[in-house]
RNA sequence: GGGCGAUUAGCUCAGUGGGAGAGCGCUACCUUGACACGGUAGAGGUCACAGGUUCAAUCCCUGUAUCGCCCACCA
């Protein structure tokens, strides 16, 4: 730890070395535990959880930073923090990854036995584990990782338990048969959120079933289906059909005879207007099959072979006996149509890619309406915001239509169903202090959890719920959720659900910050197939922690997507090199922040522009923090620091200091002031080099445990900033003459000003000659050009000694482009201002504005007139 | 099929009912005592298109086109 001041800064910096062992000290010195005992109220933010891979994904260091920055600030403002990191499902897929190990190793996992298995997944976890802290901590990441909860799975499970056992009393979780999207290879149900609907080229086959009068043709993209039909519908006001509902047809290929029913869900414009029913198989027909008491005939078995057809096709693949059976049916001649390719929308498993079955088995189902609506009411009622506003309508369409969710899955690993069944039929749900029914015949249910259910509870179950806990009473409900949108239904949903149900009321968090997904420098999506997706840890090498962490808070505006190029991290880290070089020369002329601000009074015109230019950039980042307007805050300290501090305020200095005395030590004193509260306010973002350059400016102990910058509280000087600006506009057009004239910009050229004092300058001159290199005139000055500047402030003329003739043409042009933009103006202001409507209604202050503005063009255009009018003809 | 969002400089994106912005890229000049990972100056846009509201529209409304995202059980 820099204990003593040590005042100079190396010529240049690495970011790697600068990084070096920080992180280290911050958590050997204990700035990520202490717990502070604070008069501010608790801050909590609930993380989502790594990636799975174990390796930093560019999402996960995105998300990270705006985490970071939020904590980070807050830390700085005295709020006692707390991360709960979000290393469930991480956890969960853990098993996901062990499994798929396995498989690649030939082991049958049933084989191998639960409590091998398990073994395996805790090596891989701790391996994994260690992976994710080292990347967290190289990213700068403040949460301490060495808290994470990676043996958290007992305490999870009891709150599981806890959930699962409370939702059982209160009726709101059931068992029922229903149609859920199977999946034939995972050999499980999947809820409707890990189902992703694809464009696939089908076939769309129309068939004849029955014969001659009596017959009717059906349409459809699944052929092998029909042998679970159990009925032929069509709409009841259809008449083609009117005299063949109610009487019974042949199934072909089955010699059963099925009903023809009739049922509005039919559409009489689409295909033949008949439609076969497969009640077991769809989950439309199930509906239908429902409305009319129609068998439900289950024809395929669990990995979606056909079974107990009692036909030839038993046994064989779904798609197999797609094509067998379509064949048999044209043996038959009863292939009316067929239309191929027929692009259609079919439900894929996320996780295995094969298309899912719709299948009818025994679920459990956690009845939503009850919960949605909390979940709904209490955005509603504004207990909860969601930020950016906009998101709140995708949340509500989300939560107002929420079917019954399916929370039971047939894999190996998660938590299992706490549901006991005895030998005569009982059935015991069982809370985990409850004891478990021992006994001949007593077994537990076989099925899982899904992975979302243990997840909703994680902003309570990680503070040690069930158990009335500390951090429960301090910490929950907690501040902010930063999530992106696209876990707004998987995960934020839930958890608002769970929360609200299990803790009385009371929703999970205040805030629900929703940000975008990184892109690439295109806008483009990262995908692998792309070839687009790029790995944070390469840039952390070349660039640094710092500089990823700016390019990505430098993009964030709230929830919309980020696009990132290394270009940008780049930048990023020129703004680095930035703030070191600005900070070494400071240094090096003595900035410093022992001694106090001077009044007022001693201050000089630029002192206090730039010290009301820092407050206002104090308490804008304060607004804009509170709004998650990352990139925006972002935007505000770089323009700062780099356009307003470095390129005038820096370059004023010089003068300043130059002139010695008690004016050089004010500005030492300013210039550390403006450092100290830029870096304070620069931590969050970049918290390794600020932390440098500040122990090295203050020598005080560390910014981590800085407070967080204030402002001055001196207020505007408006005057002042006025002759600044002023001040900025002559350098810039003296500069501007200098460079159209083709004088380099280091050559000194004697210069005559005059009307410096009327336009209130004069204080102004010597740093304005110094910032164009005009030189005092000599007693030889003989000027050969001349420069007429309009200020707010009042006119002033530069007459310059370019020993030679001028090059007029350029002169010319550089006039003629100026009048033509005055010209254009006062003929916009003169259009505005002979409408008598604009001067009728338009407010006075926008009219005095325009009149204002006519005056100046006016006067610009005679001036520029003249001017032209005495350059030599060319 | 439904919903949402976008369309602003070569690229990626901010922004506002009264004078078009940033970063990168580009042009010219400059190794000036913090910084060439730099400085200075500059070029570049009928703010997608068509209507409407208004004294005034890039901004508000309607429609069109293109793109993107989310949702959906049409056989």
């Amino acid at each position: 730890m820099p204990t003593q001041r040590h005042r100079e800064l190396p010529p240049t910096w690495t970011p790697a070395e600068v990084e070096g062992a920080l992180y280290e000290q911050w958590v050997a010195a204990g700035y990520f535990t202490a717990d502070a005992t604070s008069d501010k109220p608790p801050y909590s933010i609930v993380i989502p959880p790594p990636n799975v891979t174990g390796s930093l994904h560019i999402g996960h260091a995105f998300e990270h930073s705006l985490i970071d920055a939020l904590i980070r600030r807050r830390r700085m403002q005295g709020y006692e923090t707390l991360w709960l990191p979000g290393m469930d499902h991480a956890s969960i897929a853990v098993h996901a990854l062990v499994e798929d190990e396995l498989r690649a190793e030939g082991k049958n996992r049933r084989d191998m036995g639960r409590a091998a298995f398990v073994d395996r997944v805790w090596q891989w976890k701790a391996e994994y584990g260690g992976r994710i802290l080292a990347q967290m901590r190289r990213l700068g990441d403040s949460v301490d990782w060495t808290r994470e909860r990676f043996t958290m799975d007992e305490g999870l499970s009891r709150a599981v338990q806890t959930q699962f056992k409370q939702l059982y009393d209160d009726g709101l979780i059931y068992r029922a048969e229903r149609m859920v999207n199977w999946s034939p290879k995972l050999r499980s149900g999947l809820s409707d959120a890990e189902v992703v609907h694809r464009e696939v080229e089908g076939e769309l086959v129309s068939m004849r079933y029955g014969d001659g009068d009596h017959s009717i043709v059906v349409a459809t993209t699944r052929v092998e289906t029909m042998l679970g039909d159990t009925a032929v519908a069509v709409h009841p006001t259809d008449e083609r059909y009117t005299h063949l509902v109610g009487t019974d047809i042949e199934l072909p290929l089955t010699g059963r005879r099925i009903p023809i029913i009739a049922d509005e869900h039919v559409d009489p414009e689409f295909g033949t207007g008949a439609v076969k029913v497969t009640p077991a198989h769809d989950p439309n027909d199930f509906e239908i099959g429902q409305r009319h008491s129609l068998p439900m005939l289950t024809i395929m078995d669990e990995q979606a072979r056909i079974a107990n057809t009692g036909t030839e096709f038993d046994g064989m693949d779904r798609f197999e006996a797609r094509v067998a059976i379509r064949e048999a049916l044209r043996a038959q001649d009863r292939i009316v149509a067929e239309k191929r390719p027929y692009l259609h929308s079919v439900g894929h498993s996320e996780r295995s890619k094969e298309p899912i079955e719709p299948r009818l088995s025994l679920q459990w189902f956690v009845r939503i309406a009850p919960l949605a609506k909390l979940a709904g009411d209490k955005v509603r009622s504004g207990e909860v915001a969601i930020s950016p506003p906009e998101m709140a309508k995708r949340y509500f369409d989300w939560v107002d239509n929420l079917h019954d969710w399916c929370i039971s899955r047939q894999l190996w690993w998660g938590h299992r169903i706490p549901v006991w069944y005895g030998p005569n039929g009982e059935m015991v749900c069982v809370g985990p202090d409850d004891e478990v029914p021992t006994g001949a015949g007593w077994h537990q249910d076989e099925d899982v959890l899904d992975t979302w259910f243990s997840s909703g509870l994680w902003p309570f179950s990680t503070m040690g719920w069930p158990d009335k806990t500390d951090d429960l009473a301090k910490f929950y409900p907690t501040s902010v959720l930063v999530t992106g949108y696209d876990i707004l239904f998987f995960w934020v949903i839930r958890m608002m659900m769970f929360g609200t149900y299990a803790m009385d009321g009371v929703p999970p968090f205040h805030t629900i910050a929703l940000h975008g997904m990184v892109r690439d420098k295109f806008g483009k999506k990262m995908s692998k197939s792309s070839g687009n997706v790029v790995d944070p840890l390469e840039w952390l090498d070349e660039y640094g922690a710092d500089a990823l962490r700016f390019t990505l808070l430098r993009g964030a505006n709230p929830g919309t997507d980020v696009p990132i190029g290394e270009e940008q991290v780049e930048g990023s880290r020129r703004f680095g090199t930035k703030l070191w070089n600005a900070t070494r020369f400071a240094l090096a002329n003595g900035a410093t922040v022992d001694t106090a601000v001077p009044d007022r009074a001693d201050l000089t015109d630029a002192d206090r522009w730039i010290l009301d230019k820092t407050d206002r950039l104090v308490s804008d980042v304060d607004t804009l923090f509170d709004q998650f307007e990352f990139a925006r805050l972002a935007e505000a300290l770089y323009h700062f620091t780099w356009d307003e501090f470095c390129d005038w305020y820096v370059e004023l200095a010089k003068v300043q200091i130059v002139e010695g005395g008690a004016r050089a030590d004010a500005t030492r004193a300013v210039l550390g002031h403006v450092l100290d509260t830029v870096l304070r306010l620069l931590h969050p973002l970049m918290p390794f080099v600020t932390e440098r350059l500040w122990t090295t400016l203050t020598g005080e102990e560390s910014l981590v445990i800085a407070r967080w910058a204030e402002t001055t509280g001196q207020g505007a000087d408006a005057a002042a900033a006025e002759r600044i600006e002023a001040a900025q506009k002559l350098v810039t057009e003296i500069r501007r003459f200098r460079s159209d004239q083709g004088l380099p910009p280091t050559k000194k050229v004697p210069a005559e000003l005059s009307g410096v004092d009327g336009a209130g300058l004069l204080a102004h001159a010597p740093a304005v000659r110094a910032l164009t290199r005009l030189d005092e005139p000599a007693a030889d000055f003989a000027p050969t050009a001349t420069l007429e500047v309009a200020l707010a402030t009042g006119p002033v003329t530069v007459k310059l000694d370019l020993s030679g003739v001028i090059d007029v043409a350029a002169e010319r042009k550089r006039l003629a482009k100026d009048l033509a933009a005055a010209e254009k103006e006062l003929a916009q202001c003169d259009a505005k201002l002979g409408n008598p409507n604009f001067v009728d209604k338009a407010p006075a202050d926008v009219v005095a504005k325009i009149t204002a503005r006519r005056e100046t063009a006016r006067a610009e255009i005679d001036r520029l007139t003249a001017q032209l009018a005495g350059l030599p003809a060319a």
